[in-house]
DNA sequence: AGGTATTCACATGAAACTATTCTCTGAGTTAGG
DNA sequence: TAACTCAGAGAATAGTTTCATGTGAATACCTGT
């Protein structure tokens, strides 16, 4: 028998750390959620005329990430389901991320998505985006029901394509005779419906509900209640759920960050053959979560983003800051050299945006006086994340030198 | 010295273009009656 | 004549280019002392 046979036997005998690992995932919904009640209850107020077959005020979500909106959403709509069901009633809800690529990102693909909630499927592409309307009124008028669309992350769609869709969407219940429909919106960004159309701020938001960061403490609370259903008994070195819950906090008490950090932990010290959790394994998650996050969304960027994010590497070690100038000089000689066709600044100076928002690279626009104004560039990765992703690009690109 | 005006090197916005994927429609073609 | 095929028109979308306009402050250029 050899090692990798060795291995897997080792892996059998070794008893995990966890006993239910789908706790600590993002879609696991909690038996109770603490430290919500009172917005729960809220929610549950606003929304209980559905029961009843009364439309609702539309509601509004605000909350940065990780404080639960999501979940608490899904948990109210999930007992209003259950209560449907039992007592007959013709209750629907929809929940969709806005933020999905290629599934609710653009005005069709939202209608589309939710023609497929009702079981019927339209072509991706080739309508009229009317006629995708015209197919999704006629399916909703078929009979008497209340529907309850959640839209999470609506901020993204707004963003990307304007408020067109969301006025569109306040105003289907006039064109509806049987059914009726209840919008949830859900933003992250606090300040969202600030600059929407007055007209579709005022159906949208007839009711509000700020969801607060969670504080150390709570988070504390939070993911001890998850690490004791997840984890063996004593499987926590004491100290790693208040540091946990400090890093997550120095954030902006994102609880989905915190618990995502606790699991990736769990996972090494069980990959390192602890048996328990301790501080170095905490420390090791931060810096695999900060730099798979990092790794991740760049070997999903197109062929252009890698070569440009290859020429701020390859200048990078030179200094500290650099400007969009400089790198696009560089990009030219790369893609000379790799004969790839190159890009105009406008469109380079888009993408470095992008890298900005990603969080690759910390970019400030600077005015250089008499010299111009630009962004001031400077990597937002340390060194050795650096390399990985250096040699990373090289290979995908296939170059080298 | 102090105050304006210029000027640089991009940023930012809007519109238009390109390529791809897909539907729908109607003309032309084929096979069977 | 019904069924089939296939090209062309029209849509949606992503990625990009083109054209146009905006911008903050270091410098150049005055001005009056």
């Amino acid at each position: 028998m050899l090692k990798i046979g060795k291995f897997f036997e080792n892996f059998l005998k070794q008893d995990s750390l966890f006993l239910d690992k789908s706790v600590l995932l993002s879609s696991y919904v909690p038996e109770e959620i603490i430290f919500r009640e009172e917005q729960l209850q809220e929610v549950a107020n606003i929304l209980a005329p559905a029961l009843k077959i009364e439309k609702p005020s539309n509601l509004f979500i605000y909350g940065k990430t990780g404080t639960g909106k999501t979940l608490s959403v899904r948990y109210i709509l999930k007992y209003m389901h259950d209560t449907a069901t039992s007592n007959n009633i013709n209750l629907k809800s929809i929940y969709l991320n806005c933020k999905l690529k290629r599934v609710a990102d653009t005005e069709y693909r939202l209608i589309a998505q939710l023609i497929k909630e009702f079981g019927q499927e339209v072509p991706a592409t080739g309508l009229p985006t009317d006629e995708i309307y015209n197919i999704f009124y006629s399916l909703l008028d078929k009979e008497k029901q209340m529907i309850l669309l959640v839209l999470d992350e609506i901020d993204q769609l707004a963003k990307k394509i304007g408020d067109e869709i969301l006025y569109n969407l306040t105003r289907i219940n006039s064109e509806l005779k049987n059914s009726q429909i209840c919008l949830i919106g859900i933003s992250n960004n606090l300040v969202f419906s600030e600059n929407l159309d007055p007209r579709v701020k005022s159906s949208l938001s007839e009711e509000e509900i700020v969801f607060p960061p969670y504080n150390a403490l709570q988070i504390q609370d939070i993911l001890r209640k998850r690490a004791n259903i997840a984890f063996k008994k004593d499987a926590i070195e004491p100290g790693v759920i208040e540091k946990c819950s400090a890093y997550a906090a120095r954030e902006h008490g994102d609880a989905r960050r915190a618990i995502n950090l606790l699991r990736v932990a769990a996972e090494i010290a069980e990959r390192s053959g602890s048996t328990i959790i301790s501080i170095c394994h905490l420390d090791e998650a931060e810096q695999k979560v900060e730099s798979d996050k990092i790794i991740n969304s760049i070997i999903n960027q197109p062929k252009q983003f890698q070569l440009i994010l290859y020429s701020i590497l390859l200048i990078s070690p030179q200094k500290k800051f650099f400007f969009t100038g400089e790198i696009y000089d560089v990009y030219i000689s790369l893609c000379k050299q790799s004969k790839l066709n190159v890009l105009t600044q406008r469109r380079v100076s888009d993408i470095l945006a992008e890298f900005d928002m990603l969080g690759i690279i910390k970019a400030k626009i600077i005015s250089k006086g008499r010299y111009g104004r630009t962004r001031e560039i400077a990597l937002s990765v340390d060194d050795n994340i650096n390399l990985k992703i250096k040699e990373l690009l090289e290979k995908s690109l296939h170059l080298s030198n």
